[in-house]
DNA sequence: GACTGTCTTGGACATTCGACCAAGTCGATT
DNA sequence: AATCGACTTGGTCGAATGTCCAAGACAGTC
């Protein structure tokens, strides 16, 4: 194989991770098969990689910045609140159906994390950033409309339920694969969140 | 090991490997871990279960049974719908928090399932039973009360909203372990879910 | 007491895994 | 052209894992 810059080589073996991942789940992602994914020599690996562990805590971190980075994306854009809401909410839903695969993933990766002493922390850290970007959501929401608007519950348990509830009707996508009765339930979900938004 | 009849030795394995499951996680339950549980040679294993396949299974099928039959004899009792409602909810939410490892093992082994073929089938119906546990729930819910009540929405969906609601308050306690701030979200889904139900 | 089917068990097997290394290759700098 | 640091790679190691087997032990039956 060509010379490249050991930064490099980190960058293709953790796509060609995260490929593995997503097709045969992360237990499959052996140093092996990732090297295979990336069509490169198995030496190749620990010379980019301290070990396993190292290259898993950075597969989290990109996974996590691609999450973040969508949810972020989407509350933008001007509209009334329910729009704005309907709107973000459409926006993760299609992902889901879209990508099922990365979903499950993430999942997967939460669960794999917590279990590793090495990458419990990174596991933590993963949650405290959702939570952080949907209490960003959600104050983006009442924030930036016209309007003074104040929620019924706090924002703390708000964005606990929307956390909660984006993440139950996934994985009851996930494993019941319809698609149409889990969105029927999320855009339960939606109204309830645009009823709790009250006039200050 | 004196002797003992096949039947009660695959029990006696299965509840070895959830314990083993629920203290480490489930790709520490080797088949030597397992047998070291359950205080027996390796040689018992493959003369009990077929395959690790095989016991896996009926592990599958033991804990599901385990989680249906809490759920069914909660609903019983009297009192209003409201006042019900909330003690189905808080006598889950008890049982998460005084054992979060068995739930954790609960979404370890549906995802482990879903990737194994021999089992994939197993995890479907695993969901499904969960779903049609709340159907009925749901069901009892409005059928015992004396008064005639109605849904607002319809039942199926009420099931799916209120199934993936719980799982994600479960994940969300067992991810960022505050069960003060994970229970006021519970709160939250149980006096909507009591807002749902109309007089007819 | 011989027989038969059920149970017991220590050891062995092939495979897979993460990790490591030594020898070699390349390219820029001096 | 000599040097040196960065990169490449095929092979190998020890540990762990699922599965299997052969030889024996035991209990009930004829």
């Amino acid at each position: 194989m060509n010379r490249i810059a050991a930064s490099e080589r980190r960058e293709r073996l953790v796509d060609a991770a995260i490929a593995v991942m997503v097709r045969d789940g992360v237990s499959a992602a052996t140093t092996r098969a990732i090297v295979a994914e990336a069509d490169m020599p198995l030496g190749s690996f620990h010379y980019c990689f301290r070990s396993k562990e190292e290259l898993l805590g950075e597969v989290i971190a990109v996974i996590t910045g691609h999450t973040l980075e969508r949810a972020l994306s989407e509350v933008a854009g001007g509209g009334a609140l329910e729009e704005r809401l309907c709107r973000a909410m459409r926006a993760y839903w299609q992902h889901v159906v879209d990508e099922p695969g990365e979903h499950r993933l993430t999942y997967e990766l939460t669960q794999y994390a917590a279990r590793q002493p090495g990458l419990a922390v990174v596991a933590e850290r993963q949650y405290e950033t959702y939570l952080a970007a949907n209490t960003r959501l959600i104050e983006a929401l009442t924030g930036d409309d016209g309007e003074r608007l104040e929620w019924s519950v706090p924002v703390p348990v708000l964005a606990r339920y929307v956390t909660a509830a984006l993440d139950g009707v996934t994985l009851l996508y996930l494993n019941e694969g319809n698609a149409t009765a889990a969105g029927e339930a999320l855009e339960l979900v939606a109204r309830h969140v645009a009823e709790l938004a009250g006039r200050a």
